[in-house]
DNA sequence: CCATTATTCCCCACTTTTCCCCACCGTGAG
DNA sequence: CTCACGGTGGGGAAAAGTGGGGAATAATGG
């Protein structure tokens, strides 16, 4: 659980920056994630992604729609001297992020998340961890 | 069953290190494991488990799921000198872990209990020892 | 177009946690 | 008895995390 102060910003753990590439220069692209947590992009994660969504198509309504929401809130952004995010306003709105938040590192990105809701989530399923991982896993 | 100490270490039982590939480097991850128990793995057996993860699909929700409970409290760590392993505090909290654990090697990776719930876990279960050997191993 | 307000960014300072090191104790083998 | 090895404890330096002032930049309103 990593806090955010008046400003917005909050610390990226350092166990999670040693797995980021050192050429990203410590960029960052922020956006809407799923679940209501916003997701973080090193910036060369972010660039697959991007072309990924170049393959989808501008005339398929479906397809539109999807870039739109990913991309209406994203946000580049870089680490400052003490290797903290900010994270701008709407954003912080969209998740409901306020003083405190947690951290998880997903394999290609960060997820930030209102503490409170992400224990709603867990809670909010009622498969245990253990069965969702036999059947995930399989 | 061996102590953990007012800072979170554990060592690890020279029997179990003798297992260990040499070129791991002394490295673990921990995390969270099934039935509240902590999962540590070589740092060789864990890249194989992420590999894994990697070729799950981060647009299902049931993968994400899984993946977020996996990772969430997942860290990195080395033996000291003393080939002790510290805990992070909320994977103690998360098994319940205080001043003494109960260490089992499980092949492919290490699992540490708070000795009284491993007790309940053991005792949870109608079936005897054998009677489930006969089913598992034939 | 200028003035005012708000936001972002850069810097410095402080607190807490982690990690590295040294020391000790007990047991079993020689 | 002594030595080696496995296990335990704790002090102190270094790193990680937190907070806030003030200049630069951008947004807002007249």
């Amino acid at each position: 659980m990593y806090s955010v102060d008046e400003k917005g910003r909050v610390n990226l753990p350092a166990k999670l920056r040693k797995y980021v590439s050192p050429d990203t220069n410590d960029t960052f692209v922020l956006t809407r994630g799923f679940e209501k947590c916003l997701f973080v992009y090193p910036i060369d994660e972010w660039n697959k992604l991007e072309e990924n969504l170049r393959n989808l198509s501008g005339y398929d309504p479906e397809h539109r729609r999807f870039i739109r929401a990913l991309l209406e809130l994203a946000s580049e952004s870089q680490l400052d001297a003490q290797s903290r995010l900010s994270i701008p306003q709407e954003l912080r709105e969209y998740a409901n992020i306020e003083s405190e938040v947690r951290i998880i590192g997903t394999l290609d990105k960060i997820e930030l998340w209102n503490p409170q809701i992400y224990d709603e989530y867990k809670t909010s399923q009622p498969e245990t961890y253990e069965s969702i991982a036999a059947k995930v896993m399989k």
